[in-house]
DNA sequence: GTCAATATGTAATAAAGAATACAAATGATG
DNA sequence: CATCATTTGTATTCTTTATTACATATTGAC
């Protein structure tokens, strides 16, 4: 078990008699005790306030609210991710409401999804996706366009050559013209499958190019040309399906892609943010707050 | 074990705006915040000193000192409950694959947003979206448009007047121009904030309209201008934030106000069913839809 | 739209608490 | 046991923080 920094501190820095009594009190009530005033603690120990504030100040914190923010601090470390206990509470006992809910139905989606799935498809993927050489078109449907275009928009942080193709009005072939064995389609295909989608596929496999496919548990019928393919369980509360897997499943790819071309993609990433921020001074440029 | 009486109170004693913003921020960093003081907890709630006072005292605090007690003494509970260890051990066991982690990772923000939601904040948003006579325009950010966007595909099939207003190269001010006290904006605006989008909320909020806030638990400072927040915990594997919890998020609103709407949306999803198999057949340029 | 009721913010006040100066006590060393 | 250094306490000042009183804005009913 670790011990704290500001623990390790309290107990090595007491020397005098009365300091020792004001260390024991505040070890014996860690770390909350130290959430009081500088009186009640001097009160506790049988000590005056000044020797509590000399104290504090001997271990590091020349200020008592320096010593109080520590403490804190260490509050929020011991109890972990902040609402371990919160959530434990709020798993046991159904909450009512429909937003709640949903979110929960959707974190059970995910730990499905977690449970049954398919790494070696994710890694034919993520090798797709991490090759320089391939270039990388996004298309989806209706409905999942959405999915295509955020991941097209991430997966073009971190590398060249990623093409969001919007399906409007027939455009969507232009892609197609001139697909070959260098190309991989990414396609998002959920229930209600589309046919004109169906139709790239075949027409894309046909070039050579590869195909990766997201889609549903019952499997779009792209699925027979796709040379890797994430699906993703769907429950949910919404008329139209759920599309919280597939993000998380997005996010999922870009964080692989993003660790397995490191050095590459930061530096393009460094170089893009360069690139903004001479559009942004136009206009006054964003804040960038950390609290 | 239950949840603490403390952060139920918090939770369901929020009436107002401004008290909902209050218990918001204190929910959101539970039960640390707690321990600040008065005026930082305004600060970051955007709200005035009295505004929490007056808050605590109504759920049962009649000063700010008993209240602090009652948190202190929250987190001790948390620290001395053995779940605590127990459930830090079961969380150590993890998948050894980063697919399966970062879907469980997005699981478990999704359970701590869950934990910590308000529905109150959630049900002023859906009053505000299921209102025909409201006009919605939706819009976001750079990587967040994507959300907006969904949104408004979705709630445009439930209800008239949903209009997406996409954030590129000034016109979005478009959207502003005759904004009115009939509007209400909703807006998503993730960490790296846009300053373009705090000019707009606060243009839209002068003009009177509504402002629904979806952001991260850092809080783009148009909460200050809006009438409900809803903020989503990011813990992410990728370079970019997460965005499961924000899209869990809409698809709870959607759900809710389908629900709420019923027959109105449901006769709606049925009418742009027929136009759109009409406007599916004309086109040579595929067949597009298979059921 | 107008009015009453309710919320919210501003600014002044009161209280609590932290920090400081200085004096008293303690303890070590010759 | 005298002297210096160190520790501790008392009393005071200064800061921060909570609280209250009052003005303004917002909301909801008619």
């Amino acid at each position: 078990m670790s011990t704290s920094p500001l623990f390790e501190r309290i107990r090595k820095g007491a020397r005098s008699t009365a300091e020792r009594k004001v260390a024991s009190v505040l070890l014996e009530g860690y770390p909350t005790r130290a959430l009081s005033t500088v009186e009640a603690l001097a009160k506790q120990a049988s000590v005056s306030a000044p020797t509590v504030l000399r104290f504090v100040a001997k271990i590091g914190y020349p200020r008592f609210a320096d010593f109080q923010a520590a403490a804190i601090a260490d509050v929020e470390r011991q109890l972990g991710s902040p609402l371990n206990n919160i959530r434990s509470a709020v798993q046991a006992e159904k909450p009512d409401h429909i937003y709640q809910q949903t979110l929960l139905l959707q974190a059970e989606a995910l730990q499905t999804a977690a449970a049954q799935a398919m790494p070696v498809e994710f890694d034919v993927i993520v090798d797709l996706l991490i090759n320089p050489k391939i270039t990388i078109k996004l298309l989806g449907g209706r409905y999942s366009q959405n999915l295509a275009q955020r991941l097209a928009l991430q997966l073009g942080q971190l590398r060249p050559s990623v093409f969001f193709a919007p399906l409007t009005l027939g455009f969507t072939y232009d892609a197609l013209v001139d697909a070959g064995p260098q190309d991989c389609f990414v396609i998002f295909d959920y229930r209600r499958y589309q046919a004109e989608l169906l139709n790239f596929a075949r027409g894309a496999k046909r070039s050579g190019a590869r195909i990766c496919l997201f889609t549903d548990t019952w499997r779009s019928p792209i699925a027979e040309y796709s040379d890797a393919v994430l699906t993703s369980p769907d429950s949910s509360t919404s008329p139209f399906g759920s599309r919280v897997v597939p993000t998380a499943q997005i996010e999922a790819i870009v964080a692989a892609v993003s660790l397995r071309t490191h050095d590459r993609s930061r530096e393009r990433l460094a170089r893009i943010e360069e690139l903004r921020k001479l559009d942004d001074d136009a206009p006054s440029s964003g804040k960038d707050e950390a609290e």
